[in-house]
DNA sequence: TCAAAAGTGTTGACTTTACACCCATGA
DNA sequence: TCATGGGTGTAAAGTCAACACTTTTGA
């Protein structure tokens, strides 16, 4: 970017600061990479390598390259670290404290994403990723526990609404999964047939007229989501849809 | 920031890119500053000053300094252009395609504020700055119609939860002024008694025993909001209110 | 005395909550 | 035959939407 170019970008008369006093900035993207295994919402951590931090777990991100956008640099962190292509990803917020990075000055755009861990076996062992369950976490490297805190808290806002979390879920589900995977997230206890009208009223589900197996019980009826709502990617065209 | 300090900020190993090529991204804040006067929603814009959008308005929005965090930055542009320092402010999300300013690679955080024109005149002539009323804006700058949009989005999502909306109000307001500013920013016609019942219920405002005058009809009551829900500066705290 | 908006309650429709019993399956 | 969860309905409470008349003021 050139000097003069520099100058066009300001779309008003301002005092003039220096190339490089602007763009002496690091740009990243974290995710929190949420998925749901024995009826506990998780994240995927990666030990921090940092000196500051030893000890300490953090998110996954990385630095945005010049020629990528937003969503395509989450993508690739989320391609690179767990092998899927197909995730649901929503931006959340963008965190940029002066003191949140100890390096120098990072500005960072939170996503969260929303996969089916037990489809998706990761390769984990050959790095540091790890999963942890969220609700025996406590401190994280950077301000990461707070970004942690947003994503989780837009999670619990959208999840009534708009058919996200059956991102987290294997293809055919049962009604008790699904609201296991409710409780988990909203951290409450639902009554069951309370629970069961309330999602028939919303229309998201088919039932694929199959059943459970190798269950030490009566079996219950497995559902899908509906075609229309499998939206992968980006949660703006999902929150379109309402 | 130094090559060595490049490196510790990796929280994982990457292929290493050039100092460069990670920071020649230009990391702006644009402000969607909202006012409400003669019963329409409106925005503050400025006359763009590019050639590729000459004769069009664009948000205002400038760098973000080394040494500032965001809300900084918001702030500032906030006070620079309108004079005020005691605004709401809510970070709404991050724009970041590569092709959304046609000198360079742009970032951009955007926040919206809501303020009081009434009681606040800026002196608007000396410079570009316009308000025009949301409804009437069809092209935009850049992406800034997008921003707007989204925006706005943000703000019709909030209106009913949360007390934001008083900050477009002078201190002492009718229910008659405060329902027209609901319905001018929901797009929506409301019934006088059902919304005085849905607002007595959040038990946000105090009645100040006083009357409207000089009105050419039967003076309405007045109200403020409650010290409590008086939060000017970040919509996070606002929200944590519930 | 007119025009304009203030102020105020009720009913019916709908939604939400609380709650309990019998059934199907595997061990 | 036992343990586990599957599957289902109803009544009471609360919320939401629709709707009209009298009052107060200024012009």
């Amino acid at each position: 970017m050139t000097e003069k170019a520099l100058q066009q970008l300001k779309t008003a008369e301002i005092e003039k600061i220096s190339h490089l006093d602007y763009f002496n900035i690091g740009i990243t993207v974290d995710c929190v990479i949420l998925g749901y295994d024995e009826k506990e919402l998780k994240v995927l951590l990666i030990k921090s390598d940092m000196q500051e931090f030893s000890g300490l777990y953090s998110l996954l991100g990385d630095f945005i390259k010049p020629d990528e956008d937003l969503e395509t640099a989450s993508y690739r962190i989320l391609k690179e670290r767990t092998g899927l292509d197909d995730v649901y990803l929503e931006q959340v917020h963008t965190f940029g404290g002066l003191k949140r990075h100890p390096s120098g000055r990072v500005i960072t755009i939170a996503y969260y994403s929303l996969i089916d861990i037990r489809n998706h076996k990761l390769q984990l062992s050959h790095n540091e990723l790890h999963w942890h369950p969220v609700t025996e976490i406590k401190k994280l490297a950077f301000d990461h526990r707070l970004i942690l805190d947003t994503c989780l808290g837009r999670l619990r806002e959208q999840v009534m609404e708009h058919p996200v979390i059956f991102n987290l879920l294997p293809e055919k589900f049962s009604l008790r999964e699904l609201q296991e995977l409710y409780e988990a997230i909203l951290g409450v206890e639902l009554d069951r047939r309370n629970f069961r009208k309330k999602i028939s009223i919303k229309d998201w589900l088919v039932d694929i007229d199959e059943m459970e197996n190798n269950v030490p019980h009566r079996p219950g009826r497995l559902y899908t989501l509906k075609k229309q709502y499998k939206i992968k990617g980006s949660g703006t065209k999902a929150l379109a849809l309402h």
